[in-house]
DNA sequence: TCAAAAGTGTTGACTCTACACCCATGT
DNA sequence: ACATGGGTGTAGAGTCAACACTTTTGA
């Protein structure tokens, strides 16, 4: 307990002036592919709210930094990862007065793509980190604290549907040369689909910007082509998910 | 000034815990199409930062509401429409720590299709509100209020692409039976293109529920066919931006 | 030598654009 | 009657899915 001060003390304290005050975190969908499989990084929480549910990874914004820089931090706290290894954008904000037991607190979601690593430092508040199968997380015996199931399936939702129309797909991969099967077992797995390999080369080929020939093959096959990103920022045409009939 | 009291008192007074906490507004930019022009609803500011310059409608969320719902009262209170008559969708979320000088203020931002109304009722602290047309709006001489033109620039986009592959267009137009040239020029107008009419009729009649003919056209002309939204919810395939060559 | 994976070629179905053309009505 | 705008028909270009086929190497 404190001592007594004047109301206007405590205005400057807590950098309020005439408007309510909210709490404000950023929680972060990290994807990757796991063994063929699309995964997402949750946490087991130590803290009361939710305490032993998993959760997102995420933490409050500090007043001095940027929503993207915060939700950066949170990646290299959390995963160890940099934005050169990893994508990042903002998914969607959330602010259900009930959402937090806390009080009311808005949550700025963000998604991340990240390739497979195995060691994920678990942040301060957490007893555990660990990647799950996303169906397995979004499936009706999986408990997730706050609203963070909703916030996983407009996440994957995005993730789905971004990677038709934006070249951020080698994100999940490990090096930043692959192969053209690599890449398609990318979408392969994000959209649960199977894609005629030749078809798929070709159209990822004919979309000017998408990768580059790093390496041609050794003729053909058993040392396949390797690429790299290529400058494009869309994929125009986009690519259609749904896969072979 | 007040009395001296208890920190306890005014942690629980401003709802706060072990945790920053920082001001949440909603801005809104509501579009709408005047005189064949897109245009959007801005507000001179009458408080103090930025006085003077014109800034989208918004406010404080209240500790009580949703997201989703203060931004549609605000929509409300400011251009006095309701959820009915309108569309609304989250945009995205701004929390530069220097975008606002009374703080850290995260602007959650809303994007709002609106049929043209002529009265507009300017909110409490504004001394006025106007339509005006968007490319006039972000020329390099307009000046706006805080990060505003950033968002005004990126809710514009959201509006140019989401009408490709959503059926909201006709939240633009002010009756809900309208002819098919009626929803052309609203693409027309927001793409700033021409569309070729024979083609965009095809088009849109083919996509399964995204308009129903409510009154068949006397055989044809200068009684045109009447239509409204049907129950689709994407446009798929979608339409394309680019118009005529 | 055979299986597996890379990569090419081809065909039929579908789609889009451009443009010609027809139709009905208000003036 | 004719200009105007709604609406239909169609030919050519392009795109896509499916699938057969060739090539190369590891086992």
């Amino acid at each position: 307990m404190t001592n007594a001060q004047t109301e206007e003390e405590f205005l400057s304290k807590y950098n309020l002036k005439d408007y309510p005050s909210v709490g404000v975190t950023v929680d972060l969908s990290v994807f990757t592919i796991r063994d063929g499989e699309l995964s997402i990084l949750l946490i087991e929480r130590g803290g009361h709210p939710e305490k032993g549910k998993w959760a997102l990874p995420g933490g409050f914004v500090e007043t001095t930094e940027d929503l993207f820089t915060a939700a950066s931090r949170e990646l290299e706290e959390e995963v160890g990862l940099t934005l050169d290894e990893s994508y990042l954008e903002q998914l969607q904000t959330y602010g259900n007065p009930n959402r937090d037991k806390r009080g009311y607190i808005v949550s700025v979601a963000y998604v991340a793509l990240v390739p497979h690593i195995s060691g994920v430092t678990a942040g301060s508040d957490a007893n555990n980190a660990h990647f799950f199968n996303v169906d397995e997380v979004l499936s009706d015996d999986f408990e997730l604290a706050f609203d963070h199931r909703q916030i996983i399936t407009d996440g994957l939702e995005r993730v789905r549907a971004k990677i038709e129309y934006a070249p951020i797909a080698h994100h999940f991969l490990t090096d930043d040369v692959f192969t053209m099967s690599e890449l398609r077992k990318v979408y392969e797995t994000v959209w649960g689909v199977d894609l005629t390999p030749s078809n798929f080369r070709r159209k990822v080929q004919s979309v000017k910007g998408f990768v580059e020939t790093v390496k041609a093959s050794a003729k053909s096959n058993r040392q396949p082509a390797l690429y790299k990103a290529g400058d494009a920022e869309v994929i125009y045409p986009p690519l259609q998910r749904g896969g072979i009939s």
